[in-house]
This record gives structure tokens, C-alpha cells and sequence, in this order.
DNA sequence: CTCTGTTGTTGATATAAATCAAGCTCATTT
DNA sequence: AAATGAGCTTGATTTATATCAACAACAGAG
């Protein structure tokens, strides 16, 4: 798929007209990664702007301990770390592809000229920067203001992608020992809020489990 | 002092014409709280955009057990919860003044129509937004990724105001008992990183004190 | 299909921090 | 100066969750 034709299916460009998008493919450039690899290291330098193609992107801080702590995880078509880049200044956090994807990197010089000048986009980018707010509230709600059964409870109602996650990964983004995970889903289970076949995970009492946190 | 006067003092203003400033203090109104006064509760709707004036301010959710969680405190001159005022949602916490403060409330589809679309406040915009991302993402940073230590540490290194606190506000910002904090304190000074005297904390070896965090 | 390694589970134990309870300090009022 | 009360400190106890260790389940390789 040509630069161009994946600038189409991002939303965030919807406004611009075709010959807009030309001049943005002019200055944009997708790059491949492979499940695991590394898109940035915490306290490099971002040199472009970047929005997620395809692929699930994980961006993670390590604690004291070597324990990664997951601040957001990111799907396709989402811009990347717009702050930083927007700021100048170094990432805050290193982040790395859970599964193969793409990237596409955007001189952002180029762009802050060409775009950010137009309404359309720059609003766009505000909604973009609000989103991040948004997940970031909800990351501290879920970690600091809830206990563990509340944020696993509040985890899997309000996130489709929560089965499918190995459960260290899940426990990761729970901020929790894979350990404490299991023991919650035995008692969600015993308590008829969820069922367990063969390995999948299903939600039979959504009411419940969302007392635990609402 | 006019609500023009008051606008002149907000660096967010700073691009604007001394004419432009009138015409946004035409549909901004200047309004004074006392300590602990409420400025809006979790789940009001946004009625205007709001700026602060004077004063401390907080921005807290309250947790299963009634305990406060201290999402932001804000600083005279800060913009408020302007992300949910844009999205047009509703406050995702609660805020309340903890010193006698003031606020300007700007009619936000005024201020959209008339400002967002210059290029200098819409850029002002992006900065409050980003730099309201940056306080969250250390609010994880500090209440996820660190032990207690580590956050008394790391907030007393690079907060001025934290000393001004009551020992009890502090630990609600450190997310952590008051007991904890004062344990803590005593543990630095006994380890010379900290001098009490008449009740007044000062810092003696904040390279000591760096290290628990960096 | 069996072997092997990885992921998940379970129970036992350790630990950080909250909670509880009592006493202390200091500022304010009388 | 004595009395009051709010905030702070200290020690004892409890609690939630992590850690450790052993084992079970399952997936992929041969």
C-alpha cells in the first residue's frame, strides 16, 4: 500500500483534500516493525511525527524492580507521542510493537508549517491530545483510585482486547502480579461473573462486576 | 482589578491586541471562591471555560473508602479542565479551592469561535493540553512506578510548594496515610537529607534524595 | 504422540503501607 | 497562663498484594 493510500484511511486527515495529501505523502515515510522490536527508547530524541498503521504498540516505563509499567497501548490508526515531538523534547517512556506492524513517520517541521496552521487539523490535534488526556485519567482511576478486583473488574467490561491478552500481558496493564489476576478471575468465576471454557474467558454477569467500580 | 486587567496578566493571552483582549473580557466574568469553597463536582457539565486566577486549587476523585485522590492541583493562571470543555463532556472529577481563590469563566463557543482559530492561541492551546499530559503521565509516574519513599523523594525535590502543605494535603498528593508521610520524614532526617527546625523542613542533600527516584 | 518449554495456577510466606489507637505538640482562645 | 483542639507522631496490628516455590496445563517441535 502506497504512503498515500494508508494516509486516506487515517481518520485524523479526513479534512484535507486530495492534493493536501499528496504534499503530506511527500514528506511521510512508513517503516516495518516486527512483534517485539522496539519503535523508541525512553530519553531518545523523537525525530518525526508518528501514527500507528498497523499493529499494537505498547508504551511502557520499568520500575525499580524491572517490572514494565504499561501507560498506554496503542491501536492503528493513532497518533504516537505528539506531545513530545510537539515540544522538542525527549520520550518519557520507551515503547515497543506487541504484535508485527507499521508506523508512519512525518517530518513534523514539514508538517507544523503545512497543517498545523489549518483549523481543521489542528482541531484534529486537539482531539487527539484530549484523547490522551482521557486515557491517562483513566489509567490513574484505575490504578491509584481502585483496588485490584475493581481495575480487573473495570478492565475486561470496558475493553474488548482484554481476553485476548496473555494474561502476563493483561496483569501488566493491571499494574498487578499475574498471580493476582489468577486468583481474581477463580473468584469472578465461583461467583458466576465469568466463565472459563477451554482456555476462553467470557463475561456472564457484566452487572455485577461493574459494582465493583461504579 | 477589571477583568482586562486580569486578562493582561495571563501569559495564555500574551499574542493577543490590547482590542482583542476586550473583546474576550466582553463575555468573561471574574468570580471569587473562599478556602474549600467547590468549583464543580464530578459529573456537572462544563458551562464555560475556566481559568485560575488566584488561589490553589484541586482537582480530586474520591475512592471506594472516601479517601481523596489528587489528580492535578493547579497554580494561579492555569487553564481548567479545558480538554472536557472542548469535548463537551463532563467533569471526570471533582475541584475545590484550598485557599481563597478567584476564576475567570469564558463563554467557550465564544472563545471558540472568536480565538481558537488564531494560530497563537489555538498553539497556546496545544501547550496547556500537552503540558496537562506531562502531569499526568507523572502522576503515573509517581504513583504507579514508586514506592512511598520514592514519591515523598521525588515530589519534595521538585515541588517548591511542598513544604507549605499541611502534612495531611501532602499526603493525599503523594497518595499515601499521613502517617506513612511523617514516617518517612523522620527516616530522612535521621539519614541527614532533611533538617526540621520549629516545624520547618528544609532540604540538605537533595542529590541523596535524587537517588531514590532517578 | 511424546518431549520440552512456556504460561498459568495454587498455596505459603513476606512485605509495604493502611488502619487503629494513644499520646504529643503547638497554636489559639479565654 | 491554662484550656482546648487540630494536626502530627509513634507503636501495634491488619490487610492487600507481591514474591517465592512447586506444580499443572497447554502449545509447538521433533
Amino acid at each position: 500500500m502506497s504512503v498515500l493510500e494508508d494516509l486516506k484511511e487515517v481518520h485524523f486527515f479526513d479534512n484535507l483534500e486530495k492534493q493536501e495529501l499528496e504534499v503530506l505523502a511527500s514528506f511521510s515515510y512508513k517503516k516495518n516493525f516486527a512483534k517485539d522490536e522496539i519503535l523508541f527508547f525512553e530519553k531518545d530524541m523523537p525525530k518525526h511525527l508518528t501514527l500507528l498503521l498497523e499493529g499494537m504498540l505498547k508504551v511502557y516505563k520499568t520500575d525499580n524492580k524491572n517490572n514494565e509499567v504499561i501507560m498506554h497501548r496503542f491501536l492503528p490508526k493513532m497518533l504516537i507521542a505528539e506531545r513530545v515531538v510537539f515540544e522538542g523534547l525527549p520520550y518519557p517512556a520507551s515503547a515497543s510493537f506487541e504484535s508485527d506492524g507499521s508506523v508512519l513517520q512525518i517530518d513534523f517541521e514539514k508538517f507544523k508549517n503545512n497543517f498545523l496552521t489549518n483549523p481543521d487539523i489542528a482541531f484534529n490535534f486537539f482531539k487527539s491530545l484530549s484523547s490522551k488526556i482521557k486515557v491517562l485519567e483513566d489509567v490513574i482511576a484505575l490504578n491509584v483510585v481502585l483496588d485490584s478486583t475493581s481495575r480487573v473488574a473495570k478492565y475486561i467490561c470496558e475493553h474488548e482486547e482484554a481476553f485476548t491478552l496473555k494474561h502476563t500481558e493483561l496483569a501488566k496493564s493491571l499494574h498487578m502480579a499475574p498471580e493476582t489476576l489468577s486468583r481474581i478471575f477463580k473468584k469472578f468465576i465461583k461467583l458466576g461473573f465469568l466463565t472459563k471454557k477451554s482456555s476462553q474467558y467470557k463475561i456472564v454477569d457484566k452487572e455485577s462486576l461493574t459494582f465493583f467500580y461504579d
